[in-house]
DNA sequence: GAGCACTGC
């Protein structure tokens, strides 16, 4: 701890604290940043006023700073220094020192705006550029010219964006503070190769031939090519003359590896072995891997992004950006100096990497985000006009505020309403918070809670995907529920019975390949929305046993209402002549029902006429994943609403006229609204639906 | 008939 870098900056840290409210703080690696800076100003008297919060992008690196220093100072955790994560709040009256996710910092704002209890707070990481992240860095910017006497906001960035931030907060000021990497050689390729796969291959084995021991991390951009590169890296390795080189090992590593499969990186190799790690950009921040010191860069990452004019997400390999190319890197020195071979010419990385990776604001829907921002209510709040460090396309916020409508969440002047509010305290989507807060008037929240706890969880519940481990969860053998028909939402709900009834057996979750951890993570988001619906709707609410209804009987009637009113926003209709759906309220995309869905067709062959959905994401085709059926009769009062949508007003632009505050945004592109996807002769079409639908019926 | 990187309240 002595010889931290950051520790010889003390005095000139101090100094430019006391004078002024904002400061960026550039910290390599390995400068003691996220463990010092606290300590520093604790030191200086900084905790007499109130406390420090350092916020970090992770759960882990938020519990394992919190440890460290408590560590250092020789305190209890919980004590002086604490941490809180969702789930987990172990701090006291005693806390000076506070780690926590930017996440619950937002939390806490929600319920304290001006985070009075704080003197310091202290953004840590934010180069990453985090959703929760960008929210902060805009409220700080305010919260400092509310609170200029007494709170200080720090920044730790990195060297390629610090400048940028610096000119977010009136060009305060910027302190360096070198690292304690070794020195890491980058070499470059002449040209891109025309398969990275192969490419890699090759740059690993010839490390393994010509350079002396030490593990080398390989990044690639997904599970499929990891496996691809893993197996044909043994088939080499194990071709190679015996006792020519070292021995390999060669491990995998990816977010949907199981976690003990994960943790294999952790153990040490044994003697005269050489580990190749094949990992995602999981190895570039979340985890660090010992013992590295080659890198193989490919210089691609997979990327989700969105597009507000179609509603759908898209997973997309992209180029990775200076600060991402460096970071990886970086891996390679931590233990002695290293090597990083870039398999992109240097001309590329100069001249065409982008400086920084887009920001997640840029890439996401914003309509939770913008939820939030109005149910702070701050004074001069106008979403539009909120300061982001990098704003996100018009385009973008008019999407959030058109889907808030669409859900009850804001009024059509934009404002938001009772609903809203209620919504905004949730840890959830807004549209799954909407459908809490109808399954509480129709009687069905006890199964909602669970819907929404089980798709906060959907990833983690099942095993890892690969081609060779995957029991198939949907149309499997392991005789899960199959959604009655309904669909998916509804197998999630009776999946999660299934294991109420067995007390919560562990042993179940395993016979029935879902992830224990997973499984365990619902229990705790179902109890966490339970206690807070019970808070706010003041004890109208039934949160008991009595939406349970005897099995076989039901046709989860009140609850998929609830659900086409939640997901009003993200509904799609089917077409006329095969089981193809177009979506509805966004520029209308011809999409399908993910294969993997429960959802059933009728006798003849066709799904249902509509269904909403959680989630539109183009991979290999524009899919609806986890899809609900929903009544025709329900579905009309929204597509009425949707035709009647006025972005200008949503965002507060025609009408301010009349409001006599004309002017005021005056700025905002006055664009026609055309609500593609709703066709003009969608009532005929309704009515037809409505015949055949009869029809069917009567023929039964 | 597909297979999705990573976080977080």
């Amino acid at each position: 701890m002595a010889n931290l870098p950051i520790l010889q900056f003390e005095e000139q840290i101090v100094e430019t604290v006391d004078r002024n409210p904002v400061v960026v703080i550039i910290g390599e690696t390995g400068s003691g940043k996220s463990t010092q800076l606290s300590q520093i100003l604790h030191r200086r008297g900084y905790t007499k006023s109130g406390i420090i919060g350092v916020t970090q992008p992770r759960r882990v690196a938020a519990v394992s700073v919190a440890r460290r220093v408590a560590q250092e100072l020789g305190v209890h955790l919980g004590d002086e220094v604490g941490y809180a994560i969702r789930f987990e709040d172990r701090t006291s009256e005693r806390t000076h020192i506070k780690y926590l996710t930017d996440g619950v910092l937002l939390r806490e704002s929600l319920s304290n705006p001006e985070l009075s209890q704080y003197s310091v707070i202290i953004l840590d990481e934010a180069h990453e550029r985090s959703l929760n992240t960008d929210i902060l860095l805009g409220l700080m910017k305010r919260l400092v010219r509310m609170r200029a006497s007494n709170l200080k906001v720090l920044i730790t960035s990195a060297t390629l964006d610090g400048e940028k931030v610096s000119n977010f907060f009136s060009n305060c000021p910027i302190l360096s503070v070198p690292g304690k990497l070794y020195p890491v050689e980058i070499l470059y390729s002449n040209e891109r190769p025309t398969s990275y796969l192969e490419a890699s291959l090759k740059a690993a084995l010839d490390i393994h031939i010509r350079e002396p021991e030490g593990d080398v991390l390989i990044f690639m951009t997904g599970q499929d090519d990891i496996e691809k590169l893993v197996s044909k890296l043994e088939d080499r390795v194990q071709s190679l003359e015996e006792g020519s080189c070292l021995d390999a090992i060669i491990l995998p590593l990816h977010g949907s590896l199981p976690p003990e499969m994960q943790v294999r990186v952790f153990s040490p190799p044994p003697p005269n072995c050489r580990r190749f790690i094949v990992a995602t950009n999981i190895a570039e921040t979340s985890l660090t891997v010992d013992g590295v010191v080659y890198v193989i860069d490919s210089g691609y990452v997979k990327q989700r992004q969105y597009n507000p004019s179609t509603g759908m997400y898209s997973l997309d390999v992209v180029q990775i950006s200076k600060v991402q190319a460096n970071q990886r890197a970086g891996r390679a020195g931590r233990t002695r100096p290293g090597k990083c071979y870039r398999l992109y010419p240097s001309i590329l990385y100069n001249d065409d990497f982008l400086d920084v990776t887009v920001p997640e604001i840029q890439r996401s829907s914003l309509a939770g985000s913008v939820l939030y921002l109005k149910s702070l209510d701050l004074s001069d709040m106008d979403i539009l006009k909120f300061e982001f460090l990098d704003p996100p396309s018009s385009e973008s916020l008019e999407d959030a505020l058109k889907q808030l409508y669409l859900i009850d969440a804001i009024d059509e002047n934009g404002l938001i309403t009772s609903i809203g509010r209620v919504m905004a305290e949730l840890p959830l989507e807004p549209s799954l918070s909407r459908t809490l807060m109808e399954a509480n008037e129709c009687g069905c929240l006890f199964q909602a809670l669970t819907v929404a706890a089980m798709l906060s969880a959907e990833t983690t519940l099942l095993p890892g995907r690969s081609k060779s481990t995957e029991k198939k969860r949907k149309h499997s053998h392991l005789d899960l529920p199959d959604g009655s028909g309904w669909g998916d939402h509804i197998q999630l709900l009776q999946i999660f019975e299934e294991w109420d009834r067995t007390n919560y057996d562990i042993g179940w979750c395993k016979d029935h390949n879902l992830q224990v951890r997973g499984m365990l993570f619902v229990k705790d988001v179902r109890k966490q929305l339970s206690q807070i619906m019970q808070k706010i709707a003041k004890g109208s609410l039934d949160v008991r046993a009595n939406g349970r209804w005897n099995e076989g009987e039901q046709d989860y009637r009140n609850l998929r209402k609830a659900l086409c009113i939640g997901y009003a926003n993200q509904l799609a209709e089917r077409m006329v002549h095969h089981n193809g759906y177009r979506t509805l309220g966004f520029k209308p995309q011809v999409v399908q029902v993910h294969p993997s869905s429960v959802l059933k067709p009728d006798d003849e062959g066709k799904l249902p006429e509509y269904v909403v959905y959680h989630e539109l994401i183009a991979t290999s085709r524009p899919y609806l994943r986890n899809v609900c059926a929903v009544e025709i009769h329900w579905v009309m009062p929204i597509l009425n609403k949707v035709k009647k949508i006025n972005v200008n007003k949503l965002s507060g632009g025609t009408d301010l006229a009349v409001e006599g505050t004309e002017g005021n945004l005056s700025d905002l592109p006055k664009k026609e609204v055309n609500i593609a996807g709703v066709p003009d002769d969608h009532k005929s079409r309704i009515q037809a639906a409505r015949d055949r639908f009869l029809a069917r019926k009567a023929k039964k």
